[in-house]
DNA sequence: ACGCGACAGTACCGATCAGTACTACGACAG
DNA sequence: CTGTCGTAGTACTGATCGGTACTGTCGCGT
């Protein structure tokens, strides 16, 4: 990806993708142009084409690194938790406190999903994103000794996807918490059926 | 909003209207041109902006009508359904039908809100769209004898939102299954409960 | 001191954007 | 027949877009 750059193009080429990153994510890939990026960045626009061949590949390099940093940060922060249920619900946590802070208005990995809608790039990107998500989720829960991680990984996945929409949309950020209760009332659920995948439940 | 307009004129508005929804939904706001929608709908500019003062206010125009017909549409289908949890499970099935259609990408209001982030009047008519949801989503939990319907309303519209969006990305339209399937835990779990909405299962 | 390359800054290109002005046509009323 | 109004179609404006070209300058290795 950065094969053979000094430091200090490392260091303007993190510059462009850090403020593109922000830009992008506060206003939309649509609505900021390369020259507001590099003007906000300080370097110029022969720098932003060094690095990237085209917008496009600079929202594809943008969307990458984040993807990267917020799955490792997940991987790392619920691997401190304490084992058990604590550990799976230990991811919405996180997430309660991410989507109060201020400026919070979305996933930028579903936003700009949306903003390019037409760029089979971003959208393979954000696939892998969902991926490792789930599977990671599947893991804590494993972890936690549930049987029936898969579909408990997809079921909690929702919820954060839907918090994360909610929370973008509405005033309050009260969706994080409410995706925690139903996901902590799924993992019991689970737990009390336990070794049994096929539900009875239904109707 | 439609004064004294007469009938080709009521369907000059409309023509452009639904136009302008189905490429918007299609490519996005801002990948979407007024020249463009015209030419579509075989209008000219000058009966766009006779009803419509700028582009931000038909897309205003085109969220609201959206909401509106997606409201009444979910209204009217789950009161078909039996009364009681299948009744509140309906909303589901609809919506797995829905996603699986070709060409569905994701919720009009979330993608409209997303490309349109600054606007204000959009931001109204998207909280609009979720409150609406969720009382719809309330009732249909209360006439199915449930308690604690507010905050398993809340729950089902996170799951809701959550399998949109996963949809949207992803190859497959599991997700409306497992969304259901997990409406489906969380209000098994609400009637084992009882009146007694404060659960003591988590850790 | 010298030279090379990355740098910021700016001017520019063709295309496209939202929005306006103006044409000519057609329907319908008096 | 005539006047009015909504219509489609087109030309236009000023601004902004992504991307390219070209300044001159600065930093660093030799």
């Amino acid at each position: 990806m950065t094969e053979t750059l000094s430091p200090s193009q490392q260091a303007t080429r993190a510059k462009i993708l850090d403020t593109a990153a922000r830009l992008f994510y506060e206003r939309g890939v649509h609505a900021v142009g390369v020259n507001e990026i590099v003007a906000e960045a300080k370097a110029s626009k022969l720098s932003l084409y060094r690095y990237f061949p085209s917008k496009e590949r600079l929202v594809a390099a943008m969307l990458t690194e984040h993807s990267d940093r917020i799955h490792d940060w997940l991987v790392r922060k619920t691997a401190d938790a304490p084992a058990g249920p604590e550990r799976v619900l230990s991811v919405f946590d996180l997430l309660i406190d991410w989507f109060a802070q201020p400026g919070y208005h979305g996933c930028t990995v579903v936003n700009t999903v949306t903003d390019t809608r037409a760029d089979p790039a971003i959208a393979a990107i954000a696939r892998r994103h969902l991926a490792r998500y789930r599977r990671l989720l599947e893991s804590r829960i494993q972890e936690a000794g549930l049987t029936d991680a898969p579909r408990l990984a997809r079921q909690l996945l929702l919820l954060i996807e839907g918090a994360s929409v909610v929370v973008s949309i509405e005033d309050t950020t009260d969706a994080g918490a409410d995706a925690r209760a139903a996901a902590d009332r799924l993992l019991a659920a689970a737990r009390r059926q336990g070794g049994h995948p096929t539900a009875r439940s239904s109707g």
